[in-house]
RNA sequence: GGGCCUUUAGCUCAGUUGGUUAGAGCGCUGUGCUGAUAACGCAGAGGUGCGUGGUUCGAUUCCACGAAGGCCCA
């Protein structure tokens, strides 16, 4: 009796075993030794879009780098070269305003040079902690040159693309309102807002028609000090508006408002009755010009989807210098920026006779100047939700300040964008037309941030007449400059470069305040292709998450298209976010949230991989521990399937390989069913359809390996000699079966597939190479023909058949194991029989005879699709080496296995 | 509130121009084996195809509206 051994064991224990064989890895120089391996062969680069450096990684971080380096694995055997480096995103707000938070101080209280090195710091400690939870996954990558963006030559690629665009003249001044604390003096990103309840005035003002009779614009605002910034009016297309007479201090007054606030209106101007003049839609304002209320400057109607008809008349002021919605309201109407603050929240000479005013202070002089103007039409006093500091928890405001801007629609660079999407190919299709959409409709790139941690603008002011100077020339010697030194060099004062104030004459300059946005950080990140040996522009492939279609797939498309004329990606792969078992999103708050730290000290990164494998990333991807239980069940069902091949192989060595045309009709047809799946799976993995091929390959060890072949395949392997051909011949197969799933299987459950090869080697093949991953998927060579195929798709439809034929006579009682059974059926049962011998079909069915059933008690029936199978007992007595019935038993023995046993006692002698 | 997307058995997935009783696997239940044994085989149960309307001889598949959920934006 030759049974299964072999050193892996049925238990995994991945979070044992896989440190071990990451250290191999690391050791042998893993990531290095497979691209020098694949040397030659075609470049496919995935450019790893950078996580942002401040924390610990989470399960979005594990999904996204685990598909990446599914696929790069994948690649890395099957032809092609792949290299992958990793990076990270090191500048920008989360880090400054973490850091700000961690040293408890403010921006008054150090010098920006000393923040950036602290800020450095905490990045680059980042950067190792995720460095190391991306190892532990199992992900190659060239960990030892990361790019970061941070790094000095980093940095410098991020300045020659921006003297790129400034070449072609795509960036420029304009204003923008952003939060601002006045008494920090400072613009607040979103994240440094914390919202509290203040008191604020509610009042109406009153908006005189130019066009209409006695007409005024019921108006109203929280914000009575930003009412010298108003240019327009904005109107709800879709509203129904009413003109209204009526009686305000005892004279007629006609109040254009929205018509459901009518009765509202008429009681607050205690008007004894309202008389309506005319009804129409809100577009019809659009263009209507309407006299400001105390300034003589016209306000104009627009339209605006912003506008709702809860609170207040249905119009809206718009004032572009101090509000978002007005910035882009003002933006499509191409209204002017009024914004007449200065930084410390006092009104400016464009404010008039409010001049120098703090601007809070101001609100009661603007109702008392409106009242006595009689363009007042109700004031008091309501509670709201308000935006205040995080520092000094004072209320902020909205102002707008002169910033830097990409155009998008210089040289028709939309258009250019447009096209550009059409010519990727977005996986799954429908980020086409999302990317697209936000595309078309997206204002120009506000690229300036009021912050200390980022590359600093490249805009110097001369310091006599304040002209910035903004030249291509100058930005290339700084990037030389910052090649060498970093960005830090910038800050310092009296930089070599030579220049001269076209309007003055000037020679000394000082730098611009702000710093670039971090989306162009990462959106030039594609020039690390161009510098890194063995890779190329653009990249075959960017795989992200579906928020990045606003983010660093669009940030990338700009600034690749302005500058080098086309998108840096061919293909772009979106995956979905990852949700509780519910679909709902994982938050700290509901306590529904899975770590992958978690996972892997509970399961190992194996299962993590299963999962991320398993699921069809397109949408949101689920994930509960059911989910991981049956990931866990999926893992063991394919070790045990390994493990029994190895352990069947013992004793086996590729020297007495059995050649394919002596192979036995069932080995040669596993082996070609593997060829198809392989295909299948292969394509799969191709299109990115990593769950598909998952699951392809799964079924086929399921379905096809564990419960038909290798169930077969055990009464060869156990009983028959051990150089018998037919034992030799599947155990061929097994190899070849070994081989392919190791491989097709290694970019999912990479630590086992290493486990399985390196198995192999020791108790196998000593010439397997030292990792899985310095093989290549083996080519197809086991196709048998399409018509012995139906042949057996005939003969496994009449085995469905005499299962359930078997199932029925246990369930009588009248029978255990199957091979004590005998089978027969009527005409369509021996024509499918008629290709194979009858050995061929005893063993296919694992029974222990076939037909001749007369005279014989049937102890089972089972008729399906014209088929009839009928279970009897075998004749003959059991064989107590092999367990099968036949006649020709003596002494316990079949004929079979007394020739066999007779062998073994003279081989012994 | 707007744009894009998702919704098929407890779980993960298939379902290819709309056409007969909607398929797998896992899990579950039952059962066999005890020479893959904390393994392996066999069988079975399990679905108002998110809901409501519409187009059609006929819709999981097409259309409209709605619900729940996700991403982005406001």
């Amino acid at each position: 009796m030759l049974l299964p051994k072999t050193a892996f064991s049925m238990k995994a224990n991945l979070r044992e075993k896989e440190p071990l064989i990451q250290q191999k890895w690391k050791k042998a120089d893993i990531y290095e030794q497979i691209l020098l391996n694949n040397a030659g062969k075609k470049v496919f680069v995935l450019h790893d879009g950078p996580p942002y450096a401040n924390g610990h990684i989470h399960i979005g971080h594990a999904l996204n780098k685990i598909l990446k380096d599914i696929i790069v694995k994948y690649k890395n055997i099957s032809g092609f070269a792949a290299p992958f480096v990793p990076g990270w995103d090191c500048h920008g707000l989360p880090i400054e305003y973490q850091l700000f938070k961690e040293l408890n101080i403010s921006k008054s209280d150090i010098s920006q040079t000393e923040f950036r090195k602290k800020a450095a710091e905490f990045a680059k400690n980042f950067v190792k902690i995720q460095m190391k939870e991306f190892m532990r996954l199992g992900i190659f990558a060239d960990w030892g040159k990361p790019y970061l963006t941070i790094n000095k030559t980093y940095e410098a690629g991020i300045l020659e693309t921006f003297a790129g665009l400034v070449e072609r003249d795509y960036v420029y001044r304009g204003a923008k309102p952003v939060y601002w604390c006045c008494d920090c003096e400072t613009a607040l990103a979103e994240a440094e807002v914390e919202y509290r309840d203040i008191p604020s005035p509610s009042i109406t003002a009153l908006f005189k028609s130019e066009e209409l009779e006695n007409t005024y614009a019921a108006v109203w605002t929280t914000t009575p000090w930003t009412l010298p910034a108003n240019v327009a009016l904005a109107f709800n297309k879709d509203f129904l508006y009413s003109v209204i007479e009526l009686e305000k201090d005892g004279k007629k007054i006609r109040i254009l408002a929205l018509d459901a606030k009518k009765e509202e209106i008429r009681e607050q101007l205690h008007s004894p009755d309202l008389r309506i003049i005319s009804q129409a839609e809100g577009v019809k304002y659009a263009g209507m010009k309407f006299r400001h209320p105390f300034l003589d400057r016209p306000s104009v109607g627009i339209i605006a989807d912003f506008v709702e008809g809860g609170e207040g008349t249905g119009i809206v002021h718009i004032a572009p210098g101090h509000g978002e919605d007005d910035y882009r309201a003002g933006l499509k109407y191409n209204l002017p920026v009024i914004s007449p603050v200065d930084e410390r929240g006092l009104f400016t000479e464009e404010a008039g006779e409010f001049r120098g005013q703090f601007v809070f202070d101001t609100n009661k002089k603007i109702i008392a100047l409106m009242r006595g103007k009689g363009v007042l039409l109700e004031s008091k006093e309501i509670t709201h939700s308000y935006p205040h500091c995080w520092r000094c928890k004072k209320p902020v405001i909205f102002r707008a300040t002169p910033q830097w801007f990409i155009s998008i629609d210089k040289h028709k660079l939309r258009e250019k964008l447009l096209e550009e999407i059409k010519g990727v190919r977005w996986t799954p299709p429908e980020g086409e037309n999302r990317i697209a959409a936000m595309v078309e409709g997206r204002p120009d790139w506000c690229i300036s941030r009021q912050r200390y941690w980022g590359v600093p603008i490249p805009v110097f002011y001369c310091a006599q007449c304040g002209e910035h100077l903004l030249d291509a020339k100058v930005i290339k010697k700084l990037a030389a400059l910052v090649r060498a030194e970093g960005s830090d060099i910038l800050l310092k004062e009296n930089l070599p470069l030579e220049m001269l104030c076209a309007k003055c004459g000037g020679t000394k300059f000082s730098l611009e305040n702000d710093i670039l946005d971090v989306w162009f950080d990462s959106g030039v990140s594609n020039h690390i292709l161009e510098e890194r040996a063995g890779h190329h522009w653009p990249a075959d492939l960017y795989l992200e998450g579906s928020d990045q279609h606003r983010g660093w797939f669009q940030s990338s498309l700009v600034l690749s298209s302005a500058t080098k004329g086309s998108a840096p990606y061919k293909n772009i792969v979106t995956h979905g976010f990852v949700t509780d078992g519910e679909g709902r999103k994982m938050s700290k708050s509901q306590g529904n949230v899975i770590t992958p730290q978690e996972i892997i000290d509970k399961s190992g990164a194996d299962i993590l991989r299963i999962w991320t494998a398993s699921q069809n990333y397109a949408g949101d991807l689920r994930l509960s521990d059911e989910i991981l239980k049956s990931c866990t069940d999926y893992y063991r069902k394919i070790r045990n399937t390994f493990r029994f091949m190895l352990g069947n192989l013992h004793g086996w060595t590729p020297d007495i390989q059995t050649p394919k045309d002596k192979m036995t009709a069932i080995d040669l047809y596993i082996l070609s069913r593997m060829e198809a799946v392989k295909k299948e799976a292969r394509e799969d993995y191709d299109n990115y359809n990593l769950a598909g091929a998952f699951h392809r390959l799964f079924d086929f060890i399921n379905l096809e390996l564990s419960s038909f072949y290798l169930d077969i395949i055990k009464d060869r392997l156990y009983t028959l000699g051990e150089d018998w051909p037919e034992r030799r011949s599947s155990q061929s197969a097994l190899w070849e079966l070994l081989k392919n799933l190791t491989l097709l299987f290694a970019p999912v459950i990479s630590h086992t597939s290493e486990e399985v090869l390196q198995t192999a080697k020791e108790e196998i093949d000593g010439s397997l190479p030292d990792s899985v991953f310095l093989m290549e998927i083996p080519e197809e060579k086991f196709v048998i023909p399409e018509k012995r195929e139906g042949e057996w798709r005939e003969l496994l439809k009449i085995r469905e058949s005499v299962l359930k034929a078997i199932e029925k006579a246990r369930g009588g009682g009248r029978i255990g194991n199957a091979l004590e059974a005998g089978a027969t059926g009527n005409g369509d049962f021996d024509k499918a029989l008629g290709a194979f011998s009858v050995d061929e079909v005893k063993e296919i069915f694992l029974i222990s005879q076939i037909g001749e059933s007369e005279g014989k008690e049937i102890l089972a029936e089972h008729a399906e699709n014209g088929l009839t199978v009928k279970i009897y007992r075998a004749d003959g007595s059991k064989c107590g080496r092999c367990w099968r019935i036949t006649p020709d038993n003596s002494d316990g023995l079949c004929g079979r296995c007394a020739q066999i046993e007779k062998e073994n006692v003279e081989a012994a002698l």
